[in-house]
Parts: structure tokens; C-alpha cells; sequence
DNA sequence: TGTATATATGAATTGTTGTTCATATATTTA
DNA sequence: TAAATATATGAACAACAATTCATATATACA
């Protein structure tokens, strides 16, 4: 089933918002983080280890993660637990991805 | 239908190729460009037009969509007409925008 | 062939963004 | 309460990206 993309009116403010929000997914930080997060929750420091990042560059990157509502923290203790927050998140990551992929095929 | 996000093991590279391809979402101008030519192909001038853009913003912009192609050029005279070239290109800023939008409502 | 029109491009500038390093805050435990 | 651990944050720096302006190229037409 092909859905044709219909055009709507779409303003000025929301068009922005959509150009912000996808900039979350334009950085190969983030990427890696929301790919990881898409099996669940982990603490900062697990993260950092498992992406071979320092924690500062984990750290600020869920900061912006975490202001724009894309994860959300849990605390347990010392640690921080961060999982997706939105279930959308990884609808677009897996359209991008089969993007991607069938391009490679060709 | 709601689809759980499986994790497959993807390689760096095609992460980084992905932080890379939602970046040409990721900036206003060429996210207006794209919603336009959402509704069918349009010429450069056309297009500056109809967004209040200068020609050589959208010429640079279209330069970038192009040489990623996101988007193809056909010549008819002087004029060229740019269309998406992808169909997934609709896909993908559809579902970003309902993502947006959901939000919205909160 | 000269002029007008449509688009592309290069260089300079400016604004933005990611990383690094040092340090601060919060929590646990000795 | 002091030390250790986990995370967050601010400032500085470097890399990058978007726009502007000037100009180049390509096509059409008089």
C-alpha cells in the first residue's frame, strides 16, 4: 500500500518546529544514543561505555535529548536511567533507516 | 496497530549515514522546500518566490537536496523544475509532522 | 550576435553546534 | 562527615553550515 504524500497547509511555526525536532535525529551522537535507548532504558555511564563516549559528551547530548521530551530520566539511586520518551521516536528512526537501506541496495 | 521498535544491530556507518540524512530535514529553509514540492515539481524562481526566499538561498539549498538526492532537476527552456526524487521523502516528513502535531495537542 | 532571463556557484561572513576540560552537584557508603 | 561514584554543567574552542553578495553559466529571443 503506497500512500501519496498530500500536501497541506502547514504553517511557518510548525514547519520550524518539524526542521527543530528532526535536527535531534541529524547528529551521529544522538543517533547512536536513540538506537541503543530503542532497547531500553540505560544509565548514563552504561551508555557512555557502550558507545565508547566520554560521560560529558553523553551527558550533554541527552541534556538536549531530555529538553526536547525525546527521553526521559528515571533516577535509581546515583544512576540515571534514560529511556525514549515518545513512542513515535522510533517510527521515524526505522523509516529513516529503511531510507537508507534501500538506497544501498540501489 | 502500534509497532514496537525492535533493535537491530546496525554499524556505525549506517548510523552515521542516518544522522546524516535526517540532517537535510534538520533546517528550515530546505524543510519548506521540501513540504512545497510535497504537492508536484516547481521552478527554482518559483519556489524563491512562493517562500519569500532570495534565488541563490534556494539554489544553494536545492544543491544540497540534489547532490543527496532528495530532489531531481528536469530543464524546460531556462527554467528547472525540481521534484522529490524519493517517495519515502513524503513518508518520512509525514510522520515527523504528526509527531509534531500530537505534541501540539499535548 | 547582443541582451534579457533563469539558475548556479564561489568567497566572505556570521551564527550555530559538538566536543573538551574542568568543576559542580547529588547520592551512597565507610 | 569524608571519600567515592554518577551525572550535570559552564566556558572555551573548533568545526560546520546558512546566508549574502557578486559573478558566472546557460538558454531564449530580438
Amino acid at each position: 500500500m503506497k500512500k501519496e504524500p498530500i500536501m497541506q497547509n502547514i504553517s511557518l511555526d510548525t514547519l520550524f518546529e518539524l526542521s527543530e525536532f528532526f535536527k535531534f535525529f541529524g547528529d551521529t551522537t544522538r543517533i547512536r544514543v536513540i538506537h541503543l535507548l530503542l532497547s531500553g532504558e540505560m544509565s548514563v555511564s552504561a551508555i557512555a561505555e557502550k558507545l565508547n563516549l566520554e560521560q560529558s559528551v553523553v551527558s550533554h547530548q541527552l541534556r538536549i535529548l531530555r529538553t526536547a521530551n525525546l527521553v526521559k530520566p528515571t533516577r535509581d539511586g546515583r544512576k540515571i536511567y534514560y529511556a525514549l520518551d515518545d513512542e513515535h521516536i522510533g517510527e521515524i528512526f526505522n523509516t529513516g533507516l529503511a531510507h537508507i537501506l534501500h538506497k544501498k541496495k540501489g
